[in-house]
DNA sequence: TGTCCTGTTGAACACTTGTTCAAGATAGCA
DNA sequence: TGCTATCTTGAACAAGTGTTCAACAGGACA
């Protein structure tokens, strides 16, 4: 067998030099491997150096701490589940409510769709409390997501009604909300659906958490331009 | 000072002895301060044992090992919740939509509506991962929770449409739900916003969530009685 | 007053934790 | 072929964990 790296006389060599930039990338893919794989066990600077194939030491080399990594893999985590869903928001027609249902649809489908992934929320929302540095990405990534929903609302709401559904009798029957506080209702019954889902994937169906939600999106399409 | 129960030539007794029902009872609270008071870090020992003024050594005496009190502990805390919800409803004269009504602002309240509780609950989504007795009394609160909403539901998508809304149009978008189905979309959209509020309190006021929950139950009210 | 059951204590145990840091090894450059 | 900057290792440390168990002591009873 080649050892084509192999430079130290006892055999293969003892590790590999990486970049900074990239053992960092490494070691922030590894502590969501580690998280999804044992919920708070997996935070351990063992247990993910144990995943990422290196030493105890390494992470304390390459971060001021254990949390600065654990915040840069929950910043790193939203990005790319909030990218999957934009860009499958993206690849529909450009209809605002359709967009909407997208969104829905999208939030409820894989990567999301993976009961790992929310023990690896409830670590977030765990650390949060207690260290600031966590608190605060949660609130940037929430705040984050808040606003693409805000925005889809607001559009949809925005849109003319289609002739069928404006013939039909008004329905109004709630005060005026702003698209914000619809924005945050979504998410909210969303991220409701999704906990009990993923904490117990026999309660439901995806197709009737999505069911579930699209209802609620109809109903606000339906009541668009009726306040006073 | 009187020493109204000295016994010992030292001073002041060392401990008093309790009924071990009593005694139960009281290192059941004292988890659920601890674990309210320090989240996840309120789950030790030492801490539970400190909290409640005993010995390391007495929980263990008491339960057979630290997750048969936590599991307990979360039987228990479910149990007084509902009750004060259930209470809450029962005030209410009886009329199924206010019933309803006043389930969704019972869970918008006092005693449900504490940041500390939902670190609490976090503790216990986090355990029902990986321990199978909390696993258990998770799904057993969260089905007893279910079948008191989907009771709710029931009655009220049964009760006759008062008569101004019997006389609005028709507007039914969504297909047939079943009243076990709702009760788990309105579940995950009360537990979605009690989980942001809780998480940040700045997010929105209580009488906001309380009205998107209204909202969605109005919806709901609209839609009976017009499945095909 | 004395006896005894048992509720209660806290030291001891083996283990895991995050961080530090001296020592070693790699790979690019001269 | 060195040389060197720095990436990487892993032992060491103090502080924490859950559980066990011999010994203590409260308080009801005789």
């Amino acid at each position: 067998m080649a050892q084509a790296h192999a430079t130290s006389a006892q055999g293969r060599r003892r590790y590999e030099r990486h970049l900074p930039a990239d053992r960092r990338r490494a070691l922030i893919e590894a502590a969501l491997r580690s998280l999804a794989r044992s919920g708070a066990e997996g935070l351990s600077i063992r247990a993910i150096a144990a995943e990422a194939g290196v030493s105890v030491g390494l992470i304390n080399h390459h971060f001021p701490g254990r949390m600065a990594l654990i915040a840069e893999a929950f910043r790193h985590l939203h990005a790319r589940l909030s990218e999957a869903v934009q860009a499958a928001v993206a690849a529909v027609p450009d209809d605002p409510a359709a967009r909407l249902k997208a969104y829905v649809r999208a939030n409820f489908s894989p990567p999301n769709l993976d009961p790992d992934l929310l023990h690896v929320w409830i670590v977030f929302w765990s650390l949060s409390r207690s260290v600031p540095e966590i608190r605060t990405v949660r609130e940037e990534t929430y705040a984050a997501s808040l606003d693409v929903v805000e925005s889809l609302i607001g559009k949809a709401m925005a849109a003319p009604l289609p002739p069928i559904e404006a013939q039909r009798g008004s329905t109004r029957t709630s005060a005026k909300a702003t698209p914000r506080l619809l924005a945050i209702g979504l998410t909210a019954l969303l991220d409701g659906l999704w906990l009990e889902w993923c904490l117990n994937p026999a309660t439901f169906r995806p197709e009737e958490g999505i069911a579930l939600a699209q209802a609620w999106v109809e109903g606000l399409l339906l009541q668009r331009e009726i306040s006073p």
